[in-house]
RNA sequence: GUCCCGGUAGCUCAGCUGGAUAGAGCAACAGACUUCUAAUCUGUAGGUCGCAGGUUCGAAUCCUGCUCGGGACGCCA
């Protein structure tokens, strides 16, 4: 447990000793009380409103039961400097200020570590990300889902759970023989032969690439074939190729996967119609215009799947519970899934199969991620797949770099649309957020080695008590809150919290910077104080940086 | 028509398990480099938190309705 955690803990304990001391109320009326870091600083280092929440059990004004509250508090115990009623009633605790410093060797002492906690108790959690079908380059999209796929695990990893990362590979369905089909094309065209090109086929550059890659190798060769033989063959090459580019892609972006898990191992064996012969036993599916439907209505869903088209074969839904049935089976404690906003409509079906199999939809849940649009000179791109006119990941990262990629792609919440300014991208400029964290940490390194140089590291003595300052207060109690936040991301899978609270530190500490000079040979304990804080900030700073997958330069 | 996401400063967005005077970056304006890195800092200005009801001691936050924007509603994947 961290400090913070610790010292309200002890202050909760206080509180509700209090109360029953007070006799405001029985203890099984108690509420659940809440405290919080006040905005304002002149509210004291934690706040409560449990005297508001118990006006109507005492029957007692607010501020009444605030002072029978305080009066009751051993404020030895919890190291309280001093207690305030304000306002309708809240009850501000000011502590002691040696509590704030006490994080300083914490910090030093767990350093990569500091920030980590053990809530997530060990469980298994997989998160299943990206997943983008093997027809093409990783775009924008892709890019940002697999930001946060992986900025997610790795909040969940820092939080004691144990993650696996799968990229579920659809490599079975009609788009591969589509991709075959557009190889195809491609191919011809290189020969000058008749090619056509399938209306929904995938006009990208890397298609082109790829059937000249085939004409390098193998000349006319599959010209000659016949027609079946020569699609199978340039499926084949096709999914290869470019798995291995996605694969790449995704390497180079910082991501590595656990698990690749092919849909068509899927198809092999039994474990298809032995999950669809489950779904019968139970009654959840019938027979209807000669297909094979689910009743997802029963669970909720707002209408039957297909499962077994008119023509025999399946549709996506199949493998796809047959593949979620398969996650369940490997023990999973969670099992998540990150999509993209426009598949939201497809959560209903899933979960509806999952509860029919019997699992219990707690266990499952998918975060969506919303569209990213492109803005260039202010005005939105029109991306399609159709004219191959798309910004690929591989370019995203060649143009702005992957820390500025990733940063900005977990800097707001998942939930939002998010407008990539790509002219803001390529300015690599001061305006880019990452660089204003990444500056901070810069700073600090070059202070601890002129600290080294002017020979302010002869020992580790140092104490804390010496560090009053405002800023340096803002900033241990902004240090203090780091093992919150990622709890706090990891509990709602909201990733970008880790990043505004890594930016918030930063500027705590660029305002630190500005306001006081950490080295000063004439107040040698004060630097070597100050000289402890900048080690946390340092630590906490890469530590939050690492999480979201972002480098931290010694100097910039 | 149904469902999902959003509407907060000129722009891009935080804040949303209800709390005290609603925040940040960019843009604007005025300042700070002989100094541990000015990729920085300090200050000023900028708001009917989409609209209307409701719940509450208290609503940007919860509930209902409406509205605007984006997306999804296939025996495609």
């Amino acid at each position: 447990m961290s400090i913070l955690a610790k010292t309200e803990q002890l202050l909760k304990d206080q509180i509700a000793e209090a109360i029953l001391a007070a006799n405001l109320a029985e203890q099984e009326q108690l509420p659940e009380i809440m405290l919080e870091k006040p905005k304002d600083k002149n509210h004291g280092d934690f706040a409560t409103n449990i005297a508001m929440q118990l006006a109507r059990i005492a029957k007692k004004a607010p501020r009444q039961i605030a002072e029978d509250i305080v009066e009751q508090i051993d404020r030895t115990k919890a190291s309280i400097e001093k207690i305030e009623i304000a306002g309708p009633g809240f009850i501000n605790f000011f502590m002691k200020s040696d509590f704030l410093g006490a994080l300083i060797p914490v910090i030093l002492e767990a350093e990569d570590a500091y920030g980590q906690s053990q809530i997530g108790n060990g469980q298994k959690v997989q998160v299943e990300f990206v997943s983008a079908n093997p027809t093409g380059s990783l775009h924008l999209g892709h890019a940002r889902g697999a930001a946060y796929g992986d900025v997610l695990c790795n909040v969940l990893e820092a939080t004691g759970h144990q993650v696996e990362r799968e990229y579920y590979i659809n490599d079975a369905g009609s788009q591969i023989d589509n991709l075959a089909l557009s190889i195809e094309a491609r191919y011809l065209e290189i020969l000058d032969l008749p090619a056509n090109m399938p209306e929904d086929g995938y006009f990208g550059q890397d298609i082109i690439n790829i059937a000249s890659s085939i004409f390098k190798e193998d000349g006319d060769k599959w010209a000659q074939e016949e027609q079946t033989k020569r699609l199978a063959y340039f499926k084949e090459y096709g999914l290869t190729y470019l798995i291995k580019q996605i694969e790449q892609d995704l390497r180079d972006f910082r991501v590595e996967f656990d698990n690749w898990f092919s849909e068509r191992s899927l198809h092999e064996g039994d474990q298809i119609p032995n999950v669809l012969s489950l779904l019968e036993e139970d009654n959840y599916t019938y027979e209807k215009d000669g297909a094979t439907w689910f009743r997802s209505t029963e669970f909720g869903d707002d209408k039957d799947r297909v499962l077994i088209k008119k023509d025999g074969s399946y549709t996506y839904l199949t493998p796809d519970i047959t593949y979620h049935q398969n996650k369940f089976q490997r023990g999973f404690d969670k099992v998540i899934n990150v999509w993209g906003a426009d598949h939201h409509g497809y959560i209903p079906r899933m979960r509806a199969a999952i509860l029919a199999l019997g699992y219990p939809d707690e266990k499952f849940t998918v975060q969506t991620i919303q569209m990213v649009s492109l803005l260039e000179q202010g005005e939105a791109v029109k991306m399609s797949k159709r004219s191959g006119n798309v910004v690929t990941l591989r370019e995203l990262i060649e143009d702005v770099g992957v820390d500025a990629v990733r940063y900005y792609f977990v800097m707001r919440s998942n939930d939002s649309h998010l407008d990539f300014d790509i002219d803001l991208a390529r300015k690599q400029s001061t305006d880019n957020p990452v660089f204003y964290v990444q500056y901070a940490h810069a700073r600090i390194c070059t202070m601890l080695k002129q600290a080294e140089k002017q020979g302010f590291m002869t020992d580790d003595q140092y104490d804390a008590k010496l560090l009053v300052t405002e800023k340096e207060v803002d900033l241990l109690t902004k240090l203090g809150e780091f093992p919150q936040v990622l709890e706090d991301a990891a509990k709602k899978y909201t990733v970008h919290q880790v990043t505004q609270y890594v930016f918030d530190l930063a500027a705590l500490l660029h305002s630190f910077y500005n306001a006081e000079k950490v080295l000063d040979a004439n107040n040698i304990e004060l630097t070597k104080a100050r000289i402890a804080l900048m080690k946390a900030v340092k630590i906490t700073i890469a530590n939050g940086l690492k999480i979201i997958g972002v480098s931290a330069p010694e100097k910039m």
